[in-house]
DNA sequence: CATCGCCTTTTGTCTAGACATGAGCGTCCG
DNA sequence: CGGACGCTCATGTCTAGACAAAAGGCGATG
């Protein structure tokens, strides 16, 4: 597919396992096979097979060889997108509106935390309210931005790096004050997201979406084109 | 981390990056450098780096050198789970109950479709309503599948295999049919995953999972933890 | 001053080999 | 007959080097 000999051999194979020409329990032939098929060195082989052991599609066993593993449970790869790029994607003006500022001082069971709460709006319509906590301590500086142009989530992208974030991804009705929020009547639906967000084992936020629920999808894929 | 020196310094410089030890845009040492720190070859140093380069935490240019990637709109793993796996883990009784089977012949638009209607249940429990279309050329034998004792999603992943899928996430208020499938009031909010699965560019299966809200979450994932 | 072209640095790909690891499999011996 | 041993094969890791490609930097030239 691209240019490289190792791309080819791993598309090759790729494309033969994906089809179903090859099935799972199928041998694929042995490296020294390929480096003749290919005319190429042991190396550029294993370069090619190794990520297609990694992503889980073959495995590969020391003396037995090479075999298309079998489909297990399934993961896809979920676009979490910048609502304001999101949303001026779609043409419509993006924007913020801070609600409510709280700093909650640090207690026995946790730190002192800053409580956000806003509404991303398109084109002046609420799309999502959002309710969210912030480690003031990991996030230095956050007590003096400005929230009326950028939103927590963006200032935060920006300013403080994360290495782990779990999303949960739910359905619910409308709560009142959600309702008077996004302007829907009360027990529609929304969707949920609840995302928290760590940095080497500390907590940085933690957020609350709930977006109206004909006003926004999340979109994940599975497949080749990445 | 692992016992490989490839995996050393590949998880060297992840953790420095998740971490903020290193931030975006600094600057990695050379291949040349990395070479004399850990006193390998080049290939060994190539072979750590270019997956992270792969993974989007670092980029790579020629001349120019290596760099820590500012964070782009992120992208995290969605665990798409065997119903039927997930609601025993919870030590319930999962059932798979088939409401309608229709197949509809082919006309100029599509080809011939098996139209199936089911409900997904934990200990007896209405826990998804399901609507879905297989494209009966692609599936072949389904037609005499028996979908009392196993879901036509678990049929499907046992004997079609599948090379692109996309997934949407919304929330929905519950139908009147729906309400009644699921034992909930007309208009309870529902999860709904919509999924259109192909193989080798033709459609395979377009499925349509309606949960009831407070009964089911999506998670996804983030993090050195895979 | 602007632009073109050349040089150098750095990464990307590939080779031909080496040794390590581990699993399958047969053999030998009890 | 059965288990322990060892052989062999296939993959895993690594090396020292080669050439390619891209892109930043710099000087010559207009």
């Amino acid at each position: 597919m691209n240019g490289t000999l190792h791309d080819r051999i791993r598309t090759d194979f790729e494309t033969r396992i994906l089809s179903g020409e090859l099935a799972p329990g199928d041998r694929l032939p042995t490296e020294q096979a390929l480096m003749a098929h290919y005319g190429c060195a042991r190396m550029t082989v294993h370069k090619a097979l190794s990520p297609l052991a990694a992503a889980g599609l073959i495995e590969r066993r020391r003396k037995a060889g090479t075999f298309v593993a079998r489909p297990r449970a399934h993961s896809m790869v979920l676009d979490i997108p910048d609502l304001a790029a999101e949303v001026a994607a779609r043409g419509q003006a993006y924007a913020y509106r801070l609600l409510g500022r709280t700093l909650r001082a640090a207690d026995a069971s946790q730190s002192a935390m800053l409580e956000l709460d806003g509404v991303h709006t398109a084109d002046g319509r609420p799309l999502a309210a959002e309710h969210r906590l912030v480690a003031a301590a990991v996030a230095p500086g956050i007590e003096t931005a400005d929230f009326a142009r950028q939103s927590p989530g963006a200032w935060l992208l920006a300013h403080v790096p994360w290495s782990e974030a779990e999303t949960r991804i739910t359905a619910a009705a409308a709560t009142a004050a959600e309702a008077t929020t996004l302007g829907v009547a009360k027990g529609a639906p929304l969707l949920c997201v609840a995302r928290r967000t760590w940095r080497a084992g500390r907590l940085v936020t933690l957020v609350r979406q709930a977006f109206v629920a004909d006003a926004y999808e999340l979109v994940a894929r599975f497949g080749p084109r990445g």
